[in-house]
DNA sequence: CTGAAAGCGCTTACAG
DNA sequence: CTGAAAGCGCTTACAG
């Protein structure tokens, strides 16, 4: 049997094809009664509706909104700062109408959801500088947001206001008396240096950001800080190892990119008998839900998940409707909780 | 300037535009020569690669699999199970070089992704039994795997054993002296009233599973059980005011259908003064990671979340291979932690 | 290794 | 209220 398209019903029922387009995509520019007629044949035969694919070629539009992941899907969702953000990017287009695709990085040569996937528009999402997903997304020209991510080009960009969070978080340690500060970072491939400029020029948009807080801020108390960092884009094993080096000549303070990255310090630290905060501070970045969670509760920069990613698909949806949003910041700020204490006497 | 075409390629090179198609999706059709001319007029004139969806059209695939979940996705992305089980299957799905789309149920009438997006095929997860997105998606005929849903037809389902999980939760608070039981439940409407027939006939097929092993076990001991519950398919606010009043006479212990339904009943017990276990124990069905972390620790019923998406993803990937997948029930086992107790002298 | 033919299923103006 | 024309951008056999 033959697949069922309009054609077949236009047949049965004896009108033009379009007609039948119209009953289903246009109801008003036909009379209810021809309307019905066609939607009885049309159940009549198994028919469900126009074929998407064959929609979106003509109509140019898809429906559907792609979101990148410079991580795997799995990692993704294991980290609830990212799955705080997809709740409100999906959230938000489903209320538009619009849903969303998950856009993974293949190692693939013969599928890229990036080049292959058709859709409207997509929203970047902390992503890697030159991501090969992200140039090739910016080549097909389609709108596009990037959110904590290095721009491509002019498009609108939802940032966190990082150095404010960072200045207040390496603020709150000089005041507990703090003065040997370590800071963990990603997108810098050093082992535990004291911080020069070339770690800081080689540091992503958004951790040269922290960085530029943090140091700013220790450098009021001439604190020059050291560093421990990876290439990559996430806690990753290089990383592990470097912190756990770092723990050799411990700090009395700790500055992490992330709660996650705060968590492997205080597992770490646990596991040779440093004490947190007794013996060293720890300071997180996002506040994600694990952080309060944590014993000791973890002192760390809150960032708004939710906002951001009603704003990431608020802003796409702008730019789908032709408008011309502007990048936005949003706020951070301190939460104090208790892994954090005075510096130890040494 | 009008939009750059494969035969906007094909003019600039001299060459048809099937040559130049073949440059991008079978690059061993054509000379290493003619290819890298036409890539090289490709990236002078912007042409990223195929469209997408001229592509879907022609080729008759996507790319993409849907993922529908009856609740919204901010519900969905809330519930940590639901996110164990999206994350397996959008993982499994990537390695297979397919993409996931969000099929959230839409309110509008005039989009609906479950009939407007282009998809390969679809994953129906944990809906209820005739929910009108789960019958639209099956009118279309794609390929599909219900998870812990009514069945729509004779595709692969994949199944949790509940009725054995059930058994021996019930048979768990038996042992500890338990004989006023109340079951929370969903998709039965019902305050507060001893179990009956009537009850377990308008209950969805997991419901009715749990039900199923909760009372053989249970009328073991000749216990009959209260059952309290909701035509919702989630907590909601008819469930929770239910449980309040079910309260106002406690039973001794709650089986509950999920771990959020079994928290809400032991934080309206505290803000009654009702001590769990002490006065309560209460036993919780998905052991997400929530359960471990409360205060007592849930007892509940272990299912493998993980185990649960990479089934169904597969299985749908062994559906569009043309293969002939079969249902699967995965198990389920009683975890027992720190919400149950011995039952109280009256 | 290259291309002419036929077609994938639909919609957008526009004319009547 | 209805339909003939033109087109959306691409690919699949197939012939040379």
């Amino acid at each position: 049997m033959a697949r069922v398209t309009l054609q077949t019903i236009a047949d049965e029922v004896g009108v033009s094809r379009m007609t039948v387009s119209n009953a289903f995509s246009r109801p008003n520019q036909l009379s209810a009664a021809l309307r019905s007629q066609i939607m009885d044949a049309a159940a009549r035969l198994g028919y469900s509706g126009p074929d998407p694919s064959g929609r979106a070629l003509a109509r140019g539009r898809t429906g559907a909104i792609g979101v990148v992941l410079t991580n795997s899907p799995r990692d993704a969702f294991t980290d609830e700062t990212a799955v705080g953000f997809l709740r409100a990017v999906a959230g938000t287009l489903a209320d538009a109408g619009y849903s969303l695709v998950l856009l993974h990085s293949s190692e693939r040569s013969d599928v890229d959801p990036v080049r292959d996937i058709a859709m409207d528009g997509a929203i970047v999402y902390s992503c890697a500088p030159r991501a090969r997903e992200v140039t090739a997304l910016h080549e097909r020209r389609l709108p596009l947001v990037t959110v904590e991510s290095a721009p491509l080009g002019d498009e609108p960009q939802i940032l966190l206001d990082d150095a404010a969070g960072s200045r207040q978080a390496a603020a709150h340690l000089l005041e507990l008396g703090h003065r040997d500060v370590a800071l963990i970072v990603t997108s810098v491939d050093v082992a535990d240096e004291p911080l020069t400029a070339e770690h800081r020029a080689s540091a992503s948009d958004t951790i040269g950001r922290r960085l530029d807080g943090w140091t700013s801020e220790l450098a009021t108390a001439g604190v020059a800080p050291r560093i421990v960092g990876t290439t990559g884009f996430d806690v990753d094993d290089v990383l592990r190892d470097r912190i756990g080096a770092m723990l050799e000549t411990p700090p009395t303070a700790v500055l992490a990119f992330s709660d996650l990255a705060a968590l492997e310090v205080i597992e770490q630290a646990r596991a040779r008998g440093i004490r947190v905060p007794e013996d060293l501070s720890v300071v997180g970045f996002d506040d994600s839900p694990l952080a309060a969670r944590l014993s000791p509760p973890l002192t760390t920069v809150h960032q708004d998940v939710d906002a951001k990613g009603t704003a990431a698909a608020t802003t796409l949806l702008a730019l789908l409707k032709e408008e011309k949003p502007t990048t936005l910041t949003l706020p951070t700020s301190l939460v104090v909780r208790g892994s954090t204490a005075a510096a130890p006497r040494r």
